[in-house]
DNA sequence: CTGAATATTTCAGGATGTCAAGTAACTGGG
DNA sequence: CCCAGTTACTTGACATCCTGAAATATTCAG
């Protein structure tokens, strides 16, 4: 069976490629400007938003977002000093520091997130049927690694 | 007609919204990666890109990314000093700078945008007609200011 | 011509990011 | 147990990005 691979040059393909480009730099506009009402940056905003799932060693934060750990030394240290994240130790290792957001912490982060869900919402353009059809696109692309 | 507004809890927008929020992140990740391999910064490699559909003022620029013009005077100073872009006098306005891709610079764009165009082909696991419906949907986002 | 507005740059300062080096703690083989 | 090698985190040096305020040059309105 052949599959119609798109070539590159489609001009539907570059369609939403565009798109896709406009949808990125707006979303990314609209987090750090959402972080900035919080009096965040949109890299601590992401940390925070990363702990208040789950606390983590520095180590596997750098993992997830994809940076040098040392990186993560300094966003963890402004965060601390404002009283949103914590370093507690690990039990099992005592090299390991695993950051945790506070009480407080994980209000503002639940904040953050409930202001970019409102953000987000020109997904209310969308009937349920359309939506749901999004799901499933946006997890081919996801899952094509 | 009553619009069928979705809850800021319903589950599936929030799926949807989680799965934009990954493909923002894959996407911007993506494109660092891409301009690294140019040997560009990510802001070098927007500045650029957009000079290379056409060239603008300097102000121009700032206003197109969100940023202070102030911002641009270093991130062109960088292109211009690797010869990728120049600032031209404006015929009109002696205060005005035009900056605008040398050819080397326009080579480079078109290079830096092929290989974005490839690294974004998960959408070769869309069907035309859920291509088709992609972009509609997209159209409908990015509409909704 | 003069004063206000505009385009760009410069400077100071903070945040992000990398890389290399340093410290502390864990691990496995002897 | 001990030591060599690895791992976790931090520190310091350095480049870039970004903002806001001030300086310069030019345009524009009256």
């Amino acid at each position: 069976m052949t599959v119609t691979r798109p070539r590159r040059t489609d001009p539907l393909t570059l369609e939403v490629v565009e798109l896709i480009g406009a949808v990125v730099a707006r979303y990314y506009q609209e987090y750090e400007e959402a972080a900035a009402r919080h009096g965040l940056t949109g890299a601590q905003a992401r940390v925070l938003s990363l702990l208040a799932l789950e606390p983590l060693p520095m180590r596997q934060i750098a993992q997830r977002l994809k940076c040098e750990p040392s990186n993560i030394t300094g966003i963890v240290d402004r965060l601390e000093a404002r009283q949103l994240v914590e370093r507690q130790p690990s039990p099992g290792d005592r090299r390991v520091k695993v950051a945790a957001p506070t009480e407080e912490g994980a209000r503002v982060a639940r904040s953050l997130r409930d202001s970019l869900d409102f953000a987000r919402e020109p997904l209310a353009g969308l009937s349920r049927d359309e939506r749901l059809a999004l799901r499933d696109m946006l997890k081919t692309m996801v899952g094509a690694e």
